[in-house]
RNA sequence: CGCGGGGUGGAGCAGUCUGGAAGCUCGUCGGGCUCAUAACCCGAAGGUCGUUGGUUCAAAUCCAACCCCCGCAA
């Protein structure tokens, strides 16, 4: 089984592993270096840096859509996809004698699209899960092809769904190409009625609407954590949030206003009441708990009547 | 040369403009009070003030170069 698998951000490199050390993969496809930061410094994909250490060829076209015989000339059996960063040619996709198989981090047709783990804890999912599926033109609209779900519990982030799907991904995958090469397969085409969508994570979802209930606001940070962060302004002054807890209280005041100051949060105004922020950034700073933060106001009792925006 | 904010005992900060004894809130350790405590009282340890060089009688503070961290923008 000749594999040539597809895919760029820190997700993807579990399944590659497994794949790697299960499999022949001869080639890996990710998307070009890019410079980050400051500092402008050249940065090179996990799954390049993962493919680089164990000797497997990399191909980093700048459009895979019209640099692709690359690829083909690789004669790949399959071709595995996850979270890759392009839309996949039809002509690539007819290619293989087993086709393109997608690994994506959501129960499709549910939250289609770039952030699947960000989206369903924003938006206060129960449940997720990895779907294998066939490629076509579309994005995460193929016929599904195998499907697991994992639960979503209060005390997950971003970081902790990322690593328990991304193992599961993995042990799914190796699992299934024993099922793909046996032909003990049951395409299923998605309900296109039932689809929603996860798309990339914009500026604009990562500021804090204080408007929302404390609910919500508790899972729009954890779904943005440890990346990319939300945030809210206070003196004009970038906070990034990582942290918080819903509060019981029902307390009286503005929208967004700090009503309290505990020894460990702030206690922000929500539309239904109260939200205990913990874990903070401020500009130019590094990351600390609001407790250390506190540590370092004289005047604790100035930070009340304060309104975030 | 993209714009900007920082680096001061273990943590978070003040002090830098206007050079002149290293301070605040915590934490840690020891003791006391208390039925008890994240409370209160007493005491202690712990710092080459990012690095190097310069100016000065004297530098955390002024000057120069460099290193590191972070926000925005890409």
């Amino acid at each position: 089984m000749r594999i040539v698998y597809m895919g760029t951000p820190e997700f993807a490199v579990n399944p590659l592993k497994k794949l790697d050390e299960n499999y022949e993969v001869i080639m890996v496809v990710t998307q070009p270096d890019k410079e980050v930061g400051r500092k402008k410094e050249i940065k090179y994909s996990e799954v390049k840096k993962y493919a680089l250490e164990h000797n497997i060829p990399v191909f980093q076209p700048e459009k895979i859509r019209n640099d692709y015989q690359t690829i083909i000339d690789a004669n790949p059996d399959v071709i595995i996809t996850c979270a890759y960063g392009q839309i996949i040619p039809k002509e690539l996709l007819d290619y293989p004698k087993y086709k393109c198989i997608n690994i994506h981090a959501s129960l499709l047709p549910k939250l289609r699209g770039g952030a699947p783990i960000h989206w369903s804890i924003i938006n206060g999912d129960s449940k997720t899960g990895i779907t294998i599926m066939y490629m076509n033109e579309k994005m995460d609209e193929g016929d599904i092809l195998y499907q697991k779900e994992i639960e979503i519990l209060d005390s997950d982030n971003v970081e902790s769904l990322h690593d328990k799907l991304s193992e599961l991904g993995s042990k799914m995958i190796i699992d299934f190409i024993p099922m793909l090469e046996e032909g003990n397969i049951n395409p299923v085409k998605q309900n296109n009625s039932e689809a929603t969508y996860g798309y990339n994570v914009t500026r604009e979802d990562e500021h804090i609407d204080f408007n929302k209930t404390s609910r919500e606001i508790f899972n729009q940070i954890r779904g943005l954590n440890p990346w990319p962060v939300s945030y809210a302004v206070l003196d004009n002054k970038v906070f990034k949030i990582y942290a918080s807890r819903i509060s019981d209280n029902k307390p009286n005041g503005e929208i967004g206003e700090i009503v309290n100051v505990y020894l460990d949060g702030l206690g922000v105004k929500t539309s239904d009441g109260e939200i205990i922020i913990t874990e903070i950034k401020e500009e130019g700073k590094n990351r600390i708990l609001v407790k250390d933060y506190l540590n370092g106001i004289h005047d604790k009792d100035s930070l009340k009547h304060k309104i975030f925006s």
